[in-house]
DNA sequence: AACGCGCCCTGTCCGC
DNA sequence: TGCGGACAGGGCGCGT
């Protein structure tokens, strides 16, 4: 479920509620989620050690434990939740980590997609670096998009959400990028114009920087860390809206499928150029 | 190397 | 109402 705003949203609220606070432990309930590392092993590399700070990376929430770093990534429908004593469990836990202070911070997953791991802070800094570029930091620019996407003959739908160039695109924010910036999710990558580039590099930082004010898109499944929905569902232009009117020209939304994923577009506002860059 | 596809898993919804 | 198939915010590992 989560994309770069929603995992920002999920690393803001645990910055506020569990800084300062002590693991006591690791309760593994679905041993997969934290597999090749053996349970005993992932409660000693956490337990007693204290939350110094939450950050992001790519659509990784990493809290900074000293020494080690807890690494969680969400995938599909994953949720890490602060439940004060009394709270009631929802119903797919799958990681327990009881706070010294009675609290738990918990990792539910009904599909079970997600992943949690430690790595020693050193570890984890070398596989941050191998990861791709911030779509909000300063080296996410113009010329740097093309130049990345200079020799790809892959749709820009299926660009936008590879993660190995640039990170935090998944399937919702990419279909809207793209329409504000209207172009074709179904043109190769490497035929971006200088002018096309600037255009869908801004409408990324935009629509990105928008969401993670309204505290991400809930459409089913997520929730911040204390049980919220986000609210961008709603100022969506075109993700899940197939046959709906579009709100620029009143054209149908249309629905295609590219790498397996649905992708939404106006035929209207983004129609692919007429005979420069072709398209596949 | 780059790309496309199947798969991991559970739940929900839609058509018959 | 039951049942099968499609689909769901992601990412890895395989074969070509």
């Amino acid at each position: 479920m989560p994309e770069l705003p929603e995992v920002e949203t999920v690393v803001r609220g645990l910055r506020r509620l569990v800084t300062g606070a002590t693991i006591r432990g690791a309760e593994v309930v679905h041993a997969d989620l934290i597999a090749p590392t053996s349970p005993a092993d992932f409660d000693a590399g956490i337990a007693q050690r204290t939350i110094r700070g939450v950050s992001r990376r790519a659509k990784n929430i990493v809290l900074d434990l000293g020494e080690a770093r807890l690494v969680v990534n969400l995938r599909m429908t994953g949720r890490l939740l602060v439940l004060e004593p009394g709270d009631p469990e929802p119903s797919h836990p799958a990681v327990r980590m009881p706070l010294t202070d009675g609290r738990v911070l918990l990792y539910h997953d009904v599909r079970r997609f997600g992943r949690l791991d430690r790595f020693t802070a050193e570890e984890w800094e070398r596989r941050s670096r191998a990861l791709g570029i911030e779509p909000l930091g300063p080296e996410f620019t113009p010329e740097r998009l093309r130049w990345l996407a200079r020799t790809s003959r892959v749709a820009l739908k299926t660009w936008l959400m590879d993660q190995r160039r640039v990170v935090g695109v998944g399937n919702i924010y990419a279909s809207e990028a793209l329409f504000r910036a209207r172009l074709s999710p179904r043109r190769w990558a490497r035929t971006l114009t200088r002018a096309e580039a600037g255009r869908l590099h801004d409408a990324v930082r935009a629509v990105l920087t928008e969401a993670i004010e309204f505290r991400g898109t809930t459409l089913l499944d997520y929730r911040d860390p204390s049980g919220e929905r986000g609210n961008f569902a709603d100022r969506l232009l075109v993700y899940d809206r197939a046959g709906e009117p579009c709100r620029v020209c009143g054209a149908p939304i249309r629905r295609i499928v590219q790498g397996g994923r649905s992708t939404f577009f106006c035929p209207t506002c983004q129609r692919r150029p007429r005979r420069a860059a072709r398209d596949r």
